[in-house]
DNA sequence: GATGAATGAGATTTCATTCAT
DNA sequence: CATGAATGAAATCTCATTCAT
């Protein structure tokens, strides 16, 4: 991949899930990223093109980053995991979780693609630890982390050890 | 408040919350409330000036619906009924709910005065019932229910009994 | 309609049957009809869409100053009158003229709806006059037709009476 | 010449033949011919330097191949195969006619270098044979012979045979 | 000869907003 | 109060052309 088309993606991506995906002009991209902004059409076709490489960007890096928590074989250590996953978002992570989770609210756009892998091994680590739901169990944990993901990525609360602690001793984790 | 001004009103409160602010032109409101263009800007000047009128009714519809709630002393029946709240959302409420959500995602304008009220109240709960750290439990819950709200509005599962009776029981409620 | 809308559309008649459609910019219409480039999209939708309103009002007007000579029921007299249009095409005949014979040769946007009935008068015309394949006269006289509007609109020729007295001469006329 | 240059230049005269010079655009050609965009440059300059290749190429092939019928000495003989020309067009010439006459209507740009000649030549066989005003025959006929072209490029008449006699025996041939 | 990345100018289109009626 | 014509700025996109490799 040539350099200033990483460059694009890596603007894109920034002010995407800063700004919005459609209150962000093809060329503030281009000017961020220092290139003429033709370039963008001709590396991505058009703006959703643009939006749609960087999607699949991410979910390439995403499968590769869980790819260690989804191994662990103890239940408990698994969900204990996936809970931390949006406590400790790195600089890179927060940009693509903020745009995947900003999307949501946009047009019609829900991927599940990220999540269901997730939501399906959950079901399996509840199911060992006995619990008597564990499909709705699943889907309570995802909706935790939809609302610490939201938390974090907008709110930004400055007690977070407190708050996950109080998360997690609801799992006795 | 005349006819026309309710229509647009209505109009605009199903667009921003289904399309995002952003990618509602104001056109598209005018058409959708079968009104010219002109008339948005007479009455609330201009595009923001709409979106704000909303969200200034919404929270007087809130405050309004809201009240019997925040009147319990009983600090458990106070938790419920919070708790309870994204999970009977009626048509109405939806889009005010998925206009405010969707609203965090774009810009900054991230806007607490309708969340910190509850959740000061919900501070008062938790050390009424002897929890260790009211704050972080106040806030804990604060991002259960933005979990439960994303869920709610976007993914619309089936098994919603089932999932608030999980939420539930981890409040011992 | 509006004096702006008319203003544009003879500023596009012009351009168009000049340029070349696609060699026309929307920004040099609005400029040659005095006028803002959005205007042409609030009242037309898009170029394409400037064109065809172009094409229905040509449409219009042909019929209606062609009806005189279709009314002819002798059928020298027709065959007379639509063989001498092309030779008579005054300032407004000869862009909506050219408009329409460029535009053959672009995509495959022929279209028959105005030569079809003539087509088909002519037919019945021939018929009268007891020629023996009436079908294929008619079609050879529209042919003819074609030929002298290519050499009017292009190649303008100065002995045009001597040629349309060649030509006459061919059908006894 | 080497071979991506042929393939240009065959991809080239179909699509500005089909769609058009000024729709066409180089790198729906350079597409077409399976070749990068900057070849053509390379090879032909610009795109103007493309199309005047073309018509230098056509010229050639139409010199060559109209050679024997002009070479004919009887007046009758050449009037004949000059008119019968644009019935017998092989898929070759399709494209070469089609481009000449859609260039035609693009552009002030009308070539006369192909048909002057033959205007010439028809004008002396008319002579020959006592017409009154043989220039006028001769343009007559050249206006007849784009009809033919317009008819045969553009609408593909079937009973063409039929046709080709209706129009013959105009000229007692 | 050939590629493909890159550009910059311009074309089409959208859109919030103004204004005369 | 209400309309609808009109604008101008900005957004998206196209395209001929250049250039380093």
């Amino acid at each position: 991949m040539s350099l200033k088309k990483e460059k694009i993606l890596k603007s894109a991506i920034q002010l995407f899930s800063e700004l919005g995906y459609s209150s962000t002009s093809t060329s503030k991209i281009a000017k961020s990223a220092g290139v003429s902004e033709g370039l963008i059409f001709r590396h991505f076709g058009n703006k959703e093109g643009l939006l749609n490489a960087l999607i699949e960007q991410i979910k390439e890096k995403t499968f590769h980053s869980y790819a260690p928590i989804l191994a662990k074989s103890e239940p408990k250590e698994f969900i204990l995991g996936i809970l931390s996953l949006p406590f400790g978002l790195e600089e890179e992570d927060y940009h693509a979780w903020r745009l995947i989770y900003s999307l949501k609210w946009q047009t019609e756009s829900y991927d599940r693609s990220i999540s269901d892998p997730i939501r399906h091994e959950l079901q399996k680590a509840f199911a060992q630890l006995n619990y008597k739901d564990p499909e709705a169990e699943a889907e309570g944990l995802m909706i935790i982390i939809d609302g610490i993901a939201t938390a974090v990525l907008l709110r930004k609360p400055k007690n977070l050890t407190a708050i996950k602690q109080s998360i997690l001793s609801k799992y006795n984790l």
